[in-house]
DNA sequence: TTAGGGTTAG
């Protein structure tokens, strides 16, 4: 068989199409007839793929070549971390060393982040003896990467050190070492390297600035913007984000509004701004004004819809951005809301498809995805996947195990529920609301009142307001167990109005224990606070009739067809699995 | 080297 001419096939290699065919020829033919420097130009042409499928070039390239030269392995490294794929860069830059391979620049110089993203400060720590080891001390961009490793892994001390050792400095450094400060909030040393910078660029003048407004000190941050020799959208952003931060919506909005040139991050900011005060009209504005949507403005909007209980616009957000004409492709940020809309509707059709989409597209599950997926699980009824789902989790944070409580809780796994809370506690994990809410139901489910008493305690110890929903837990958990006056006293003492879910709770203990005259009580204040609803009047006339009180029943009654009550029929939100 | 977005309850 002839062996196609690369070199001639790779100088045309700049078309997509043609790129795959070379790809699939090396595939056939092998590698070993393959110059070094011909295999990292496949690596360089492939930019122009997706970024999955260019790792899995890079990847299949890396494993078949028998040529361990350096350059092409390194040049593939920097190229994962360009695009975010930090776990594979880590993996194949161990790979590099196990072959016996001494890594170069490329690699060194972009390894320390992968190690920094994906939270290894070791493997950052063992480059760093590398670099010395292998005499790569005086190279400015190495050196760099390494005092922004340190930077970001909260080691300011470390990164000055590697600062002050460098023997030769570019503006990059400086620029990185001021990040450092504005990070941790130690403005005054930013202010400080500020000030004795040789020169300075664009992204010195944003980095201080982004300090002034870290620092909410935005009188200054205008000062400084002012003051700017050029400005940025970045530099726009900063204050955009600054304002938000001070709760100033309307002047943030005025900073976006007056921008020469907004870019997708402007966009997101103000959007997520909107979405977390539950404005979603006004998101909805900004989103649909802008013509050119790529990704992260559809994530932005996908997020304020799953973040404001509108499940539906987000997965039909979700389904546009998957339509062919715009290919726009989700990533974990898309995905992890659209699950989020997934168990809001129980609908786990279509979170079994994003799963299904995760693995098609290789995406990493992280916390984020798998806490989502926890919840999901929990509340389509699959608690054993959820279960399973939480106990593979690298981190188990607050939110994780907040999900899981209350997931154990609502499917009736009170025990378990109660055996996470004590882990979590035993784990110096505080509970928040949401947490507190999670085990209050599982208490409830499992009837256990004293708990549920310990429970408003623990509160107090850990500085949690108990909310109306807090209450409505306890109601119901009282009511359960017949202690409908405890349950009553409880409400009388709430230091917030009671809405309809705890006189609800009341009036259904009140029907189970045939309470006439406390039911008549919650009766009353259900019909005022909902007067639509016709559950209400079900429950009072049951209690009426189990006590053979028919007067009043049948008196209720005609007052319910008088009003034109229809009756509703009950309604699940657990939308059932397809056959 | 700077700016931004995702997960729990309500």
């Amino acid at each position: 068989m002839q062996i196609p001419n690369f070199s001639a096939l790779l100088k045309l290699s700049l078309r997509i199409k043609l790129l795959k065919q070379i790809h699939g020829s090396i595939l056939v033919n092998g590698l070993d007839h393959l110059e070094p420097i011909l295999i990292r130009q496949i690596i360089v042409s492939s930019g122009s793929f997706h970024q999955t499928h260019v790792t899995q070039y890079v990847k299949t390239i890396l494993n078949h070549t028998q040529h361990r030269d350096v350059s092409p392995l390194g040049y593939a490294i920097r190229f994962l971390c360009q695009h975010g794929q930090f776990q594979d860069a880590v993996i194949f830059y161990v790979q590099l060393q196990r072959s016996g391979v001494f890594p170069n620049t490329y690699a060194l110089s972009s390894i320390p982040k992968a190690y920094g993203k994906i939270n290894c400060k070791n493997g950052g720590i063992s480059v760093h003896c590398q670099v010395h080891k292998y005499g790569f001390a005086s190279i400015v961009y190495v050196q760099t990467a390494l005092l922004d490793f340190y930077s970001k892994m909260g080691d300011i001390k470390t990164a000055h050190k590697v600062f002050d050792e460098m023997s030769d400095r570019n503006i990059v450094s400086w620029n990185a070492i001021i990040s450092g400060y504005v990070k941790f909030g130690e403005l005054e040393m930013a202010q400080s390297v500020f000030d004795r910078m040789p020169e300075r660029d664009i992204v010195s003048w944003n980095a201080i600035l982004l300090g002034y407004a870290k620092a909410g000190k935005m009188d200054q941050a205008y000062v400084l913007f002012k003051e700017m020799p050029e400005r940025g959208a970045s530099s726009w952003n900063v204050m955009i984000r600054g304002y938000i931060d001070r709760g100033n919506i309307e002047l943030a909005r005025g900073f976006f509004d007056a921008m020469p040139k907004r870019n997708s991050i402007s966009y997101i900011t103000m959007i997520s701004a909107y979405s977390k005060c539950g404005d979603v009209e006004s998101a909805e504005k900004i989103f649909y004004e802008e013509e050119k949507k790529d990704q992260l403005l559809y994530n932005a909007m996908v997020a304020c819809y799953a973040q404001n209980g509108r499940p539906k616009e987000a997965l039909h957000l979700f389904d546009e951005m998957l339509q062919p004409i715009l290919n726009i492709q989700p990533d974990k940020m898309t995905l992890a809301s659209a699950i989020s809309a997934c168990s809001q509707l129980g609908d786990s059709n279509m979170g079994s498809r994003i799963e299904s989409y995760m693995g098609e597209f290789g995406i990493r599950m992280d916390n984020y995805l798998s806490t989502a997926l926890i919840d999901m699980h929990a509340k389509c009824g699959s608690i054993d996947k959820a279960i399973e789902l939480f106990h593979r989790l690298e981190k188990k944070d607050i939110v994780a195990y907040s999900a899981i409580i209350l997931g154990c809780g609502i499917n009736g796994r009170g025990q378990d529920a109660i055996k996470l809370f004590e882990e979590m506690i035993g784990s110096n994990i505080s509970p928040n609301s949401a947490t507190i809410t999670g085990i209050l139901s599982a208490y409830n489910h499992a009837g256990l009142v004293e708990e549920g008493y310990d429970c408003f305690e623990l509160m107090q110890k850990y500085g949690i307001i108990p909310c109306v929903d807090h209450y409505a837990i306890m109601v119901d958990l009282l009511g359960k167990a017949g202690r409908l006056e405890e349950a009553y006293e409880l409400i009388k003492k709430m230091p917030m109005q009671p809405h309809s879910g705890v006189w609800g709770a009341l009036l259904l203990a009140c029907s189970v224990h045939n309470n006439v005259e406390l039911g008549e009580i919650a009766a009353a204040k259900c019909f005022k606070l909902e007067p639509n609803s016709t559950g209400y009047c079900s429950l009072l006339s049951k209690i009426y009739v189990s006590s053979g009180k028919w007067d009043e029943a049948k008196r209720l009654r005609e007052a319910i067809e008088e009003r034109g009550f229809n009756k509703v029929p009950g309604c699940s939100w657990i939308k059932p699995a397809e056959a």
